[in-house]
DNA sequence: CGCGCTAGGTTGATGTGTCAACCCAGTCGG
DNA sequence: CCGACTGGGTTGACACATCAACCTAGCGCG
C-alpha cells in the first residue's frame, strides 16, 4: 500500500529478526520466572542487584544507577515489592531510607537463580556459542554507546547531562 | 552476599550488554515516537502491517500472525487504536470483522516512517557496519529457532501445537 | 436434531512502565 | 537569615501487557 522510505531487504531483514527475539526470548523467560516462582524480570533484576551487595542493602539511587530505571518507576516498583514482602525499605539515620532484602526476598532469589540462568545458557549461550556470543556483547556495547552519545549531545547546552 | 550458580564471566558480560542494548535502544526509540507523533511502538508495527498489505485491511487474526501478539493484546490494542481514529473495525460478509486502515492512520504512518528508519539506520545499522549486522540476524534466528522449538516439544503430548 | 467441541474474538482484573507534577532537605548566593 | 535551586524520592493518571474467563458461529458426530 505504501512504497515508504523504510530499510533496504538487508536491513529490515537483520531488524526484524533482533525484534522477534527481543520479544521471544523475554516472553519465554519471563513466562518461566513468572510460572515457577511468581517473579517477573523486574522483581529479579532487583533482588539480583541486592543479593550481590555486600550486605543486601542498597539506596534506591544506587540501585537506580545499576539498573538504569526511571527513577518513578524504581518507587513504584519497590512499593510493590515491599508489598509483597521481597524487600523493606527502612530508615537510617542519613536522610534516605535504605533498600533492604528480606529473608524472603534472598530465598526467592536462590530459588530462581539456577533455572534462569540455565535457561539463559540454554537460548543464548549456547545456541549463540562463544565467538558470537562475545561478538554479540560488543555490538551491543557498541549500540549502547552511539545511543547514549546521542542522548549526551542532543538536548539543549544548558540541560546537558540530563536522561 | 550470594554465590550463586550464575553465569560465568564471559557469559555474564554478554547477556548484560545484550539486555542493555534492548532497553537502551527501546525506549530511546519509544521516547521519539511518542514525542514526535504520539505513537506508540505497538501503534507503529499494526500501522506498518496494515500499510504493507495490498488494501489497507487485514483480519485481527492476520495481524496476530504477522506480530506474534496474544490475541487479547491485539484486542485491546486495537480497540484502542480504534478510540484514536487510526484504525476502525468493519463488519463484512464473512463472520469476523476487518481492521481497515483509516485516512488518519495512513498520515500517521507515512508521517513518521522516515524518521523511524532514520533512527533505526543511526543506531543500528551504522552503528554495526553490513557484516556484524548481518550476523546478528543471523544469530537471533538462531534464538528465536530454539526457542521455538522448544516450546514445542515443552508441553505434554496432548496439548502439542500451543503457544 | 442436539450435544459438545473448536477457534476467533472480547472482557475485566491486575501488574507494570511512563510522564508530569509534586515534596522536601540541603545548599548556595545575596 | 531568606529565597531560589537542586536532586532523591513519591504520587496520580494513564497507556500497556498478561492471564483467565467468557461469548458465539461453525463443525463433527451420535
Amino acid at each position: 500500500m505504501t512504497n515508504a522510505p523504510w530499510l533496504d531487504d538487508d536491513e529490515q531483514k537483520a531488524w526484524r529478526s533482533y525484534l522477534q527475539m527481543r520479544r521471544t526470548l523475554e516472553t519465554h523467560l519471563a513466562r518461566h520466572l513468572q510460572r515457577e516462582f511468581g517473579l517477573s524480570e523486574s522483581d529479579f533484576e532487583i533482588l539480583v542487584n541486592l543479593s550481590e551487595s555486600e550486605t543486601g542493602r542498597m539506596r534506591a539511587y544506587e540501585l537506580g544507577e545499576a539498573t538504569q530505571w526511571e527513577k518513578s518507576r524504581m518507587s513504584h516498583h519497590l512499593t510493590r515489592m515491599e508489598k509483597r514482602g521481597l524487600i523493606r525499605k527502612e530508615a537510617c539515620e542519613a536522610r534516605y531510607p535504605e533498600i533492604v532484602l528480606t529473608d524472603e526476598g534472598l530465598a526467592a532469589i536462590k530459588a530462581c537463580a539456577p533455572g534462569h540462568a540455565g535457561r539463559v545458557r540454554e537460548f543464548f549461550v549456547d545456541v549463540l556459542g562463544k565467538e558470537r556470543m562475545l561478538a554479540l556483547g560488543e555490538a551491543a556495547d557498541d549500540v549502547i554507546d552511539a545511543v547514549d552519545k546521542h542522548q549526551r549531545t542532543d538536548c539543549p547546552p544548558e540541560v546537558r547531562g540530563c536522561g
